[in-house]
DNA sequence: CTCAAGTCTCCGAAC
DNA sequence: GAGACTTGAG
C-alpha cells in the first residue's frame, strides 16, 4: 500500500524521452515470439504463455509499448487476480515508462477496480457509495444467523456447505429465485431459502460480497448502456492476466468491457488453471479463439527460467491430463541438478530436512534464503516448518494464512469502523455492539435483531428506536441506548475529524483497547498492540492519500491479502501454498507432503477433474523453480491431532525415474518391506464418521425448541413468585417442581427437582422460571 | 448476562 | 492440536 506512493512527486521528469529508447532497447532483447506479443496493434490477442516463458514481461512491455505508441495510460485496463500480480505489472512497467505514467494505469485485481467503478455508480443500483464489503467470514456469520432464524438445522447441512452454494450459484449467474425454482433435494430448497434472505440482508445492510463485486458491475452494465457506453470509452485497451482463471461473471465483463474496441489482450495458460474451486471456467480459454474469430494467438513456449530436468519432469506430471492446448515447452538453459525426493519419518523430520536443503544451498551454492521457498498444499502445513525454522535461527515469511486483517481483534476494529461508514452494515454492528462485553447479550440482540427485521430496519435504526422494542430488560435497554449514542457521536464527526484522529477517539471510547490493555496476558498485549497498528495503518493511509478517508481505507483493506504485506521484507525463506507460489520464480523450491490424501487431497483422488486440478497445482509448483526441486513425503504424519501413516503420492511416480535422485532415511533401510508392513497394521486411517446419534433422533421433529417457543420467558419478565410445591418451566431442564426457596434480594436461590436432570439450585435472579399450571 | 471449562469441529486453495 | 461453539455456575 505504502510503496507506491513516495516516487511519483520525484521522478515526473522524462516520461517519453527516455522510454521511448528503452522500449526500444527493450524490444531488441525480446524474442520474436514475445515481440510478435507486444507489437500487435489492434484487435484481440490470445497469448499462451507456458511456465517462466516471460508472460509478465510481454504483458508489460505490451502496456508500455502502448503508451509509447501514444496511448493514455488512463485508457489501459489491465486486471490480474492478485494485488501482487497488479502491483509486480505496475513497477514494471513503471520502470519503461516512468512513475507517472505507470501510476495511471487502471491496473489491479477485477474485484479491486470493480469494487472501484461500482463505488462511482452505487445509487444506480440502489446503493451507496461507502457500502461495506463483507469478506468470506462475515458471510458465512451471516449465513449461520439466517439458518437460526429459518430453523435449518446446521448439524445436517454446514453452513460453509450453504455458502458454499450460494457462492457457485452467484458466479455462474444464477439468482436466488431461479435457484429456487430448479431446486430438487432438501439441501437444495433450504438453501434456496437461504440464498433468498441473504441477498436481501445485504441489500438492506448496504453491502456485497466478493461474489457482488463481480455480478454487479455486470448489472451495472447491462441495465445501464449509458455508463457501459462510458467505461468502454476510457477502456480502449484491456488486458487480462491468468486468463484461465476467469470465472463466468469475470468472464461476461471483460467481454462487455472489450466489445466496442476490441482491442482485448489475454494471456494464460491452461496448464496452470488451478482455480477451478471458485469457479473459473477453464473453458473461457480453451474458446477464445471461437470467441473472437478474428483473434491472433501468439504463443511463447521458450522457457526461460528452469533446468531442462526440471521441465522435463513438470511435462512428465502435465502429459497425464487429458485436455490440453497444444504447447511445447523449451529451454536452452542447462540440464541441470536431478529432481530430489526425500522420505521422512515425520513431519518434523521433514521441516528440519527442509533447514537443511535451505542452508546447504545457502552454503554450497551460495545462494540467499530469499532464494529458496517452500510449498504446501494446506495451509495447516506452515505451522511445523515454522517452528523448524524458527529454532534453527532461518528467517522466513510466511504468505498467506491467517493474515493480519483476519484476525479477530483487527476484525473487530475494522467492524467498528465500518459501522461508522454505513451504519445500515448489521453484520458489522451485531459483531462489535458487545465486544468488548456492555450488557448486551443473546436474548436481547435476538429481540433486538428481530424488531429490526419485522420493522424493516437496520439494526442500528433498531438502537435508535430502543423504546419500541418488545420484551427488553431496562438494563439491556440502557446500554442500547448508550452504544447507540456512543456511535452517533462518530457518525456526525465524519466529516469534521481527520480519519485517524476520528478512529483513534472512536476505538478509544469503544473500550477495545483498554479491555485487552486490563485484561492483561501475553496474547492480550498482542492484541492490543494489533489494534494500535491499525490505528497507525490508517494514519499512514491518509498521509498518503489525504484525498482519502475511512471509506477508502476499508475498501482498500477488504481487498488485500497478505502477500502484500511484507513486500520488502529482505533476505528471508518463503513459505506459501502452491495456490499462493502462482507467477513467482525461486532458485529453490522445497514442496512438502507429497503424499496421498494431502496432495493430491483425499477428496479429488476419486474425482478425475479434482485429480486433475491437484496435478495442474503439481505442474505450477515444479515450474516454479530455476535451479533445484526438492520433494518430500512422510512415513506418518498428524492430521486433525491424530496420526495417519500416508502413501506417498502418485505424482511422485509420474516424474520418470531416470529424472530423480533419492536421499534420506530411505536410502539406509530396506523400506519397501518396513514400510507396507507399517501401513498394513493401520488400516482405514483418515475416515472420519459423524457422530452417531443423527440415527436415535430422527423422529423427532426438526424444532426441538417447541417447548420454548410455547413459553416466552418474557411474559414472566422473571418477577413472579416462587414457593415451595410449585410446578416450573425452565428453558433448559425442563419441567420441575420447588423444594425449597432461600435466601431473599439477589441471592434468592429456589432448589428444583427436575424430572430431567434431578436436582438443582436456581439463583432466581438469573433462571427465568416458568409457573406451571 | 458473563466467564470459564468442556466439547466439537476442523484442515481446500483466496478476492 | 487450536479455535469455535456449547454448557453450566455465579
Amino acid at each position: 500500500m505504502k510503496r507506491v506512493r513516495l516516487k511519483p512527486a520525484e521522478s515526473s521528469d522524462s516520461v517519453n524521452t527516455s522510454s521511448d529508447a528503452a522500449v526500444r532497447s527493450l524490444l531488441a532483447g525480446l524474442n520474436s515470439e514475445q515481440r510478435k506479443a507486444v507489437e500487435h496493434q489492434n484487435g484481440p490477442l490470445l497469448i499462451l504463455a507456458g511456465a517462466g516463458s516471460g508472460k509478465t514481461r510481454a504483458l508489460t512491455f505490451r502496456i508500455a509499448h502502448l503508451i509509447t505508441r501514444g496511448v493514455k495510460p488512463w485508457n489501459i485496463l489491465a486486471l490480474t487476480f492478485t494485488n501482487k500480480a497488479a502491483a509486480e505489472m505496475r513497477e514494471r512497467i513503471a520502470r519503461l515508462v516512468g512513475d507517472d505514467a505507470a501510476f495511471k494505469i487502471w491496473a489491479g485485481t477485477f474485484h479491486s477496480i470493480f469494487a472501484r467503478i461500482l463505488r462511482r455508480e452505487a445509487d444506480k443500483l440502489g446503493y451507496t457509495s461507502s457500502f461495506s464489503i463483507h469478506d468470506s467470514e462475515d458471510s458465512l456469520n451471516l449465513i449461520k444467523l439466517i439458518m437460526t432464524n429459518l430453523g435449518i438445522s446446521q448439524q445436517e447441512h454446514t453452513p460453509q456447505a450453504v455458502r458454499s452454494a450460494i457462492s457457485s450459484a452467484k458466479n455462474s449467474m444464477t439468482p436466488w429465485e431461479e435457484y429456487s425454482r430448479n431446486a430438487d433435494s432438501i439441501f437444495e430448497k433450504q438453501t434456496g431459502l437461504v440464498y433468498k434472505e441473504y441477498e436481501q440482508n445485504l441489500k438492506r445492510s448496504n453491502a456485497m460480497d466478493f461474489d457482488d463485486l463481480l455480478i454487479n458491475i455486470i448489472r451495472l452494465f447491462e441495465a445501464f448502456p449509458a455508463v457501459l457506453d462510458n467505461y468502454r470509452e476510457r477502456f480502449q485497451h484491456v488486458l487480462v492476466d491468468e486468463y484461465q482463471d476467469t470465472n463466468k461473471p469475470q468472464y461476461r465483463a471483460v467481454q462487455l468491457l472489450a466489445w466496442k474496441h476490441r482491442n482485448l489482450c489475454v494471456v494464460g495458460d491452461d496448464a496452470q488453471s488451478i482455480y477451478r474451486w471458485r469457479g473459473a471456467d477453464i473453458e473461457n480459454i480453451l474458446t477464445f479463439e471461437a470467441d473472437f474469430k478474428d483473434a491472433t494467438v501468439v504463443r511463447l513456449e521458450r522457457n526461460y527460467r528452469s533446468t531442462k530436468r526440471i521441465l522435463a519432469a513438470a511435462n512428465d506430471v502435465i502429459v497425464n491430463n487429458r485436455r490440453q492446448l497444444k504447447k511445447e515447452l523449451w529451454t536452452e538453459n542447462d540440464d541441470g541438478d536431478p529432481i530430489y525426493q526425500r522420505r521422512c519419518r515425520d513431519e518434523r523430520e521433514e521441516a528440519s530436512s527442509v533447514v537443511d536443503v535451505i542452508r546447504e544451498n545457502k552454503r554450497e551454492h551460495g545462494l540467499k534464503y530469499s532464494d529458496c521457498a517452500v510449498l504446501y498444499r494446506i495451509n495447516a502445513q506452515s505451522q511445523v516448518l515454522e517452528d523448524a525454522l524458527r529454532s534453527a535461527g532461518v528467517p522466513y515469511r510466511i504468505v498467506g494464512g491467517i493474515s493480519f486483517y483476519r484476525r479477530k481483534e483487527v476484525k473487530d476494529v475494522l467492524a467498528y469502523l465500518k459501522l461508522l461508514v454505513n451504519p445500515s452494515d448489521s453484520e458489522s454492528l451485531l459483531r462489535v455492539i458487545n465486544e468488548p462485553a456492555r450488557g448486551i447479550g443473546k436474548t436481547t440482540l435476538g429481540r433486538l435483531t428481530r424488531f429490526a427485521q419485522e420493522q424493516n430496519l437496520s439494526v442500528f435504526e433498531a438502537c435508535n428506536n430502543v423504546e419500541h422494542v418488545p420484551h427488553l430488560q431496562k438494563r439491556a435497554r440502557t446500554a442500547i441506548q448508550e452504544f447507540a449514542r456512543f456511535v452517533r457521536t462518530y457518525i456526525d464527526q465524519l466529516n469534521n475529524l481527520p480519519a485517524h484522529e476520528l478512529a483513534r477517539a472512536y476505538i478509544d471510547e469503544s473500550k477495545l483497547l483498554s479491555y485487552y490493555a486490563e485484561a492483561g496476558g501475553e496474547e492480550n498485549l498482542d492484541r492490543w498492540n494489533n489494534v494500535q497498528r491499525v490505528i497507525s495503518h490508517i494514519a499512514e493511509f491518509t498521509e498518503a492519500r489525504p484525498d482519502a478517508g475511512l471509506a477508502e481505507y476499508l475498501q482498500e483493506v477488504a481487498l488485500v491479502d497478505d502477500t502484500e504485506q511484507m513486500v520488502d521484507a529482505d533476505d528471508v525463506v518463503t513459505l506459501m501454498t502452491m495456490h499462493g507460489a502462482k507467477g513467482l520464480e525461486f532458485p529453490v523450491v522445497c514442496v512438502v507432503g507429497m503424499e496421498k490424501g494431502l496432495f493430491p487431497l483425499s477428496r479429488a483422488e476419486q474425482q478425475p477433474d479434482e485429480l486433475e486440478e491437484e496435478r495442474r497445482l503439481f505442474y505450477v509448483a515444479i515450474t516454479r523453480a530455476e535451479q533445484r526441486v526438492y520433494l518430500s513425503h512422510c512415513e506418518r504424519r498428524y492430521r486433525f491431532g491424530e496420526l495417519s501413516y500416508p502413501m506417498p503420492s502418485g505424482f511422485l511416480d509420474e516424474i520418470r525415474p531416470e529424472l530423480v535422485e533419492k536421499l534420506g532415511i530411505g536410502r539406509q533401510r530396506d523400506l519397501g518391506a518396513l514400510s507396507g508392513n507399517f501401513r498394513a497394521a493401520r488400516p482405514g486411517d483418515g475416515v472420519r464418521r459423524k457422530p452417531k446419534e443423527e440415527t436415535l433422533f430422527n423422529d423427532i421433529p426438526a424444532n426441538e425448541d417447541e417447548s420454548y417457543s410455547q413459553l416466552p420467558p418474557e411474559e414472566s419478565g422473571g418477577r413472579a413468585k416462587i414457593r415451595p410445591g410449585m410446578r416450573v418451566g425452565h428453558s433448559s431442564f425442563g419441567e420441575g417442581q420447588v423444594l425449597r426457596v432461600a435466601g431473599s434480594g439477589d441471592g434468592q436461590r429456589a432448589i428444583v427437582r427436575f424430572k430431567s436432570v434431578g436436582e438443582k439450585t436456581l439463583l432466581l435472579k438469573y433462571a427465568k422460571l416458568q409457573v406451571l399450571g
